[in-house]
DNA sequence: CAGCGGATATTCT
DNA sequence: GAATATCCGCTGA
């Protein structure tokens, strides 16, 4: 039989890892996003990790800017940024404060309130859908950048919480290179660092980065 | 299914 | 000006 999902927030320490320890295990948790709205709830199955300031795929790599202040600070929180004109992507930082590493949730299982997701994911053409990509999962989340800065440790009533759940076995665990990173996937300078749960139809299809063309 | 254009913030050049 | 941690709708096989 299959355990309970361990509703169990996990501590700071959880986060204060280094990145590439932290964002395997973090496959199988719970995310908890409170709204006036209601609850939803999501299982974690894809992410990727970005390392700092050694990590030339990193917003972080290019040194402290007012976009990225939040990357710099203590590990638990939340890091919203804003991308292609269009789309929020959501991060959970990770190490010790002023590392600047965190990990991008790429995708999930909506296992709460796909009720309320699907009124924000309207283009879904089924619940596999609702946040099978980092931009899905933020707008079915609800997440903008309202939520930048804010710590995903503190109980109480906070809009964003990470639950133990069911850690995915690490012979379950798959890695292979980040999606849409310059650099990966072409060059040999590869950070295989997207790590995903093995056969989870809600994995977002792999995508080599293609640089956008100028137009007219 | 593959390919491509559009949306247009943020950062760097 | 150009690239980017993206997604969507359209076109054409």
């Amino acid at each position: 039989m299959i355990a309970s999902p361990d509703r169990t927030p996990l501590p700071r320490e959880f986060f204060d890892r280094p990145v590439l320890d932290v964002a395997p295990d973090l496959l199988g948790r719970i995310l908890v996003r409170t709204t006036p709205d209601g609850p939803i709830a999501l299982r974690l199955t894809e992410v990727e990790a970005y390392d700092g300031a050694d990590d030339p795929g990193s917003h972080a790599y290019r040194g402290r800017t007012a976009r990225n202040d939040v990357m710099f600070g203590p590990p638990g929180h939340v890091y919203v940024y804003f991308t292609y004109g269009m789309w929020f992507c959501m991060n959970l930082v990770c190490g010790p404060e002023g590392k600047a590493s965190a990990v991008l949730l790429r995708a999930g299982e909506i296992i709460e309130g796909a009720e309320l997701a699907r009124t924000r994911r309207l283009s879904a053409r089924n619940d596999k859908e609702l946040a099978k990509g980092p931009a899905r999962l933020a707008t079915a989340l609800g997440v903008d950048r309202s939520l930048n800065g804010t710590d995903a440790c503190t109980s109480g009533d906070t809009p964003m919480k990470v639950l133990a759940g069911t850690p995915v076995p690490r012979d379950q665990v798959r890695n292979g290179p980040r999606t849409g990173v310059a650099g990966e996937g072409g060059n040999g300078d590869i950070h295989p660092w997207r790590f995903w749960s093995a056969n989870d139809p809600t994995v977002s299809p792999y995508r080599a980065h293609v640089p956008r063309r100028r137009r007219s």
